[in-house]
DNA sequence: TTTAGCACTCTTTTCTCCTGAGTGCTAAAC
DNA sequence: GTTTAGCACTCAGGAGAAAAGAGTGCTAAA
């Protein structure tokens, strides 16, 4: 059944002054704003708790949106409006703050929405699991140590010094290159492993040892690309929010989201945005908050997540708005120069 | 002054009873554990508070340790006690733990320290600012595009893949790393920039252009290396606290973890482990709370930092018994294989 | 120097009462 | 058939008051 226009109407006011206030919204102030008496409202609002679009604390309070109510409003009735000028020139400060810090202080994707929404945040990057290596470099530095530069198939180069116990002559360095580009390029880390079972009776054991500590090293490099991470930003914001005076509920968030990162939500198929309410949440601890998730393209048919955790009470319209605008100019930023998205570490 | 031998014995009963159950400690208690009556007890606290080493929240409260009694606590009074063989155990499968995620997650000291002692904790890493390039290394890998390869001083090795809009032919790819290794190695971040004025005018355009564009890589890697990096992490453990309970008072201190994490104290000199105990906290943040921090050596002079924040009623026998031990095995272990240190990333 | 005794202080807890905001329902008005 | 005015009712939250409890300081005796 469709709801009337006034039912509507009120509905998103409720959701509006509750989003605006965490109080309860009474029958008075509404009935002021829409020009009718406070029994009217009074009878909407009985109807609309029937229907399972609002909720009363207890009697004699103000409505409450339920669940369901913030979904009706986030799909029919909340105005999808895009970023005001002042919001989009903060954005896009923010992430040219970013560029400017990023040979500085690493900053994520997550620490950025975090700051633009004030609501705790988080990103994930989705490795590419499927990535393989696609060239080996060995380059002579004395003749005990070389370094090992290992590019992989996203065109990424890591490297690192490697110390070996026999000495190496220039010859013997091409061999071994050789060796790595013949027959450990464009395998996956399983097969890499198998493969280098399959030659280390045809190698001399030293050889063997730098050439696996070699493969040992592509496989990490593999791994770390591979992986898909999880970060989160900002936890501490919530503690500001009325629905998070009792410490001990602030505390089960905030650990979650430290501790239990990996399973917040990631949106399904290939939605550019998806917003989930309290129980649309499959984890019980974020039966009551919402979160709303963005993609962004990173390039090569990539993706990286960022996403919003908030009460369920949040401001959806503000949210949604200035994270789709964040993950479009990100999309934007890898689309131009194809920026650098992943943190890695190397060896001495 | 000197403190009678019973005035120690009741002060120290008192910092450990209140790091115990964070409730002013009173006479009755005391009485029955030292064997005398609670007005002697009583006499006794008086005094003690007269000499500052004890407070009164109110008049009709038991006492609480004043911040020079926790001072002479730990000086004088607290067993320094060394960390148990389950505590040790403990420790060090935290620390395989890490090893074992090394090539996983992410992981860093201070994350390990603030799961051990259970407080929020800091890690710092102090960059080595007068690090230089030791060796540049170029590799092609097709007519525009090649890996530039920086190793620095500390012998850690960081790559990038760079493409050039104009065609390199392997001399000019070796007349430019020869360029690069003459002139650029050896040299502060600034002597780098005015050395690469001074070239632009013997150069082509599109020549200096690449030269510009590795140099400034080489620069960033240097900058990366040689900044200062703080970490903050466990900042909600603070929210199990008594003292914490009032969320402004929370939200306080770990805002101050996250934004001023760079404020945190170091140890003066080079002491191996300091204890910082409320008001001796410059930080006005940090005036009621305490923080422990301890140094191990990354080799090559350098030294790394872990912290731990918490309020003033710290355990701080535990914390110190751990944060040394811990300190210690971060010394052992890179002493022995030279462990990585840093997280950096990479460019494609 | 220590201890018993006692009056006193101050926090914390528990009740009770009160207020105010808001409701549901009914009956009249439009 | 809506809408509205009116009214009794409910319930959370705040203000006091009272009681309980823990602990103190001080005095005088051991």
């Amino acid at each position: 059944m469709e709801l009337s226009e006034r039912k509507k109407q009120i509905l998103k006011a409720v959701v509006e002054h509750y989003i605006e206030s965490a109080e309860p919204v009474g029958s008075k102030l509404l009935a002021q704003e829409l020009g009718v008496s406070s029994a009217t409202v009074r009878n909407e609002f009985a109807e609309l708790c029937d229907l399972g679009f609002l909720e009363q604390p207890h009697t004699s309070a103000g409505r409450v949106p339920s669940p369901s109510g913030y979904r009706l409003y986030v799909n029919e009735l909340m105005e999808r409006r895009a970023v005001s000028p002042e919001e989009a020139r903060g954005i896009d400060e923010t992430l040219r703050g970013k560029l400017a810090g990023m040979s500085g202080a690493m900053t994520n994707a997550g620490q950025l929405v975090s700051s633009i929404v004030n609501y705790p945040a988080y990103s994930v990057t989705s490795g590419n699991a499927a990535l393989t290596v696609e060239r080996f470099e060995l380059v002579p530095v004395d003749e005990t140590s070389f370094i090992t530069v290992v590019m992989t198939g996203d065109h990424n180069v890591k490297s690192q010094l490697q110390r070996s116990a026999l000495p190496f002559d220039n010859t013997r360095l091409s061999d071994l290159k050789h060796l790595l580009n013949t027959h450990f390029t464009g395998k996956s880390r399983a097969e890499m492993g198998a493969h280098l079972m399959s030659v280390s009776e045809q190698l001399s054991p030293e050889l063997f040892l730098v050439l696996s500590k070699t493969v040992e090293y592509a496989a990490g490099v593999l791994d770390e690309a591979g992986r898909r991470d999880v970060e989160t930003t900002g936890a501490s914001r919530i503690l500001k929010m009325p629905e998070y005076r009792d410490v001990d509920r602030a505390h089960e968030l905030m650990t979650f989201l430290v501790d239990n990162k990996e399973n917040l939500p990631v949106p399904e198929g290939d939605a550019k945005l998806q917003i989930l309410i309290g129980p649309e949440n499959v984890d019980q601890a974020l039966r009551d908050t919402s979160v709303v998730v963005a993609s962004y393209d990173i390039g090569d048919g990539m993706r990286g997540l960022v996403g919003v955790v908030g009460p369920t009470r949040m401001d959806y319209a503000t949210v949604t708005a200035r994270l789709s605008y964040f993950a479009e100019s990100l999309t934007k930023m890898f689309g131009k120069n194809g920026l650098p998205p992943a943190e890695t570490e190397e060896k001495a």
